[in-house]
DNA sequence: CATGAATGAGCTTTCATTCAT
DNA sequence: AATGAATGAAAGCTCATTCAT
């Protein structure tokens, strides 16, 4: 029954089988952050996961191996995201850059109050999605301990020890955005206004914490 | 030593039943806490706990409303000590101050990771763990924040919002011990060392982030 | 310490403990009809019998073997009311005789709804209870079906089979009144007017049927 | 006989899994009335109903929705035969036209006592049970009160209230029935003669009642 | 690829009853 | 006579997962 287009394997080329299925996965996929985000990790349940995505109940087990490895794959995009943004905001500057970095994080947190807090949540409950906020932080910490590392070098840095600091300032960072921006009641969420506060807050103690002197000017 | 004035219980002033109904509600508390330490709270189950504490499942009905309420009393001693330890670790000196505040904070964190584990775990399934952990973080917060302004007035201390910088500084180092002395290989718990390094870098940060100098001589 | 006087065993000479075990009886059999009324039959516990009669759990059973056994005995008070009050209403009058009759039994039905409709769910469950709900109508049916008797010797009844006529009498008037007394809201239970309705409507049919002419004049 | 055009539940248009849930559904309602029958509606159990039904406990849910809303489907079935026996029953013969809805009702009662009993008992327990009770005894009286309100038209009845009557009447054939064929030892039933009797008793009462005269002559 | 009926382990909670005090 | 801590057997219900169609 295959047509030889069928063997051509090229991604652009799917037959409408093919296509269906990348479909149902999106809208599965899609389904699952909603109810993740809406319920939490524990309490979200396969069916509503399917009634949400208008698929069978069985459905479900074709794209993910259970519930853990379905909200593995919602955080995945979510800590892209983080990813992304963090690294659009870097800069020269320093205090620019700060900012930038900071802010990357929390307008995801702030977009996305529901799965966060979900993955804080799942991180309790799965080793493998503690892995992959582990991994999250990692990245964002790295980042960070290189970026002073590199100050320095340029000796506008006081001296401390680079992983450590950039490990406590992402902490500082996730924790006061998890408190600020996505706990409380749900039905008021945070606005514009909480996040750029926040941001200011953490930006301040940041670059104190940094280059140990008030003066801003480089 | 205990002189019969010192003995606060008065344990010679219950009967038998009385007696034994206090030993019953020590070991199902017990119980309760490693349960939940060991598994996590939602993962925690009512018969585990009265396995565990060695009496019928029922008798946990005649201590707790609920496994809620069950984990809001474990949660409660753990709060308590939280507490007690930061106050004792206040000093007049600025940077024993800090320390000795964090570390009250860091200890708690190291003894009981699992606990701890579960309370953030709590928080997100039942909104009266979530206000524990907010009533804990706030007490922590403003006597941080009290001990801000002080400072401030002494004239030591750079401009900064106290509030909003108490508020960071406590997320910074509730969430830098959450991740270094909680999370990871339960196997492989944090040791002295990890709690010591951990206390100085938080220190060290937080005392350049509110002084805003590298000169630590008062 | 047992003085001789206790020892005549009169009734009215019991001493003080026996005199609080009568006190605790009451109390218990009046908090007993209260629940029972309340909940019903199986909703009711004995937990919330012993809270309203202000005595500990245990105490239930002094005077109770069983939850069956302190329904048995609540019933008891009812059907000894509804026999007293059919009694009372007697009258040499033929349709007065009805009307009291019938109201005796309705009057009670409209002051204790709760009660009676724990008695018909009571039946259900327990054999007892069933027993004793069938003593209660065989007496105010053979009652009946005497008047039946002695009426049709009189000449001015209709030929009938009386313990026939006299049970499908009484059936009536049982559901007759439950339904319109006793089922329905709680919260807004039966006024006189229904009650005095019900036995209009039933004397009527009831004379009806007996005498089997619409002449009222004896 | 059966053509297919007679078949109104198309069983041909199921594909095997469809044909097997509707066994299973049919297993189910089945196996509930038998445990209803025989436990009453408060003792039955999940558990039992679906071991009779060889299934697993879950299954259960698949078709209804709890406990309650199992015993409303198996209620609607018993009611469904009271009201189309009843409707069967009618006749344009005033006697002929008493004694068929009568017999209706009570061979239902007649065929059904367990399930008869749980349904008294689950009004006790259940407002939705109780509801149904209801609708089905208003059904039946309505039916009544228009042929009285019919007959009075027709000059042929004796002046009374149609529907107070009506619910008279059908109190008295309710509970008449129920005390006679439903009620007493489950192990030794009630006869086809005791259902005669009962209709006959009934019918007599209900035409002297109505009609209020001796006199069976139309 | 998609379905959805079926599974069954597992959970929290209630409550009549007992008995040592 | 009165207590009340302790028992433990149910019960109803949920839900992740499987597999024949």
């Amino acid at each position: 029954m295959a047509t030889p287009v069928d063997d051509h394997r090229t991604p652009q080329r799917l037959n409408k089988r093919q296509q269906q299925a990348v479909e149902t996965r999106e809208r599965m996929l899609r389904a699952a952050a909603e109810i993740f985000a809406e319920r939490g990790y524990q309490a979200a349940s396969v069916g509503a996961i399917t009634t949400r995505a208008d698929t069978a109940h069985g459905t479900f087990y074709l794209y993910f191996r259970n519930k853990e490895d379905a909200f593995a794959q919602v955080f995945a995009t979510v800590t892209d995201q983080i990813r992304e943004r963090s690294r659009a905001g870097l800069s020269d500057d320093r205090y620019e850059g700060a900012t930038g970095v900071i802010r990357g994080l929390l307008s995801v947190f702030h977009e996305h109050p529901g799965l966060i807090r979900a993955m804080v949540e799942g991180m309790m409950a799965s080793p493998q999605v503690e892995q992959l906020w582990r991994d999250m932080r990692a990245d964002f910490a790295s980042r960070l301990a290189h970026h002073l590392e590199h100050e320095q070098a340029n000796g506008v840095v006081r001296a401390l020890e680079p992983d450590a600091a950039a490990q406590a300032l992402a902490s500082m960072t996730e924790w006061y955005a998890f408190t600020h921006l996505v706990l409380g009641d749900p039905t008021s969420p945070a606005t514009q206004d909480d996040l750029d506060d926040a941001v200011a807050t953490l930006a301040d103690l940041w670059y104190h914490a940094v280059y140990g002197t008030t003066d801003r000017t480089s």
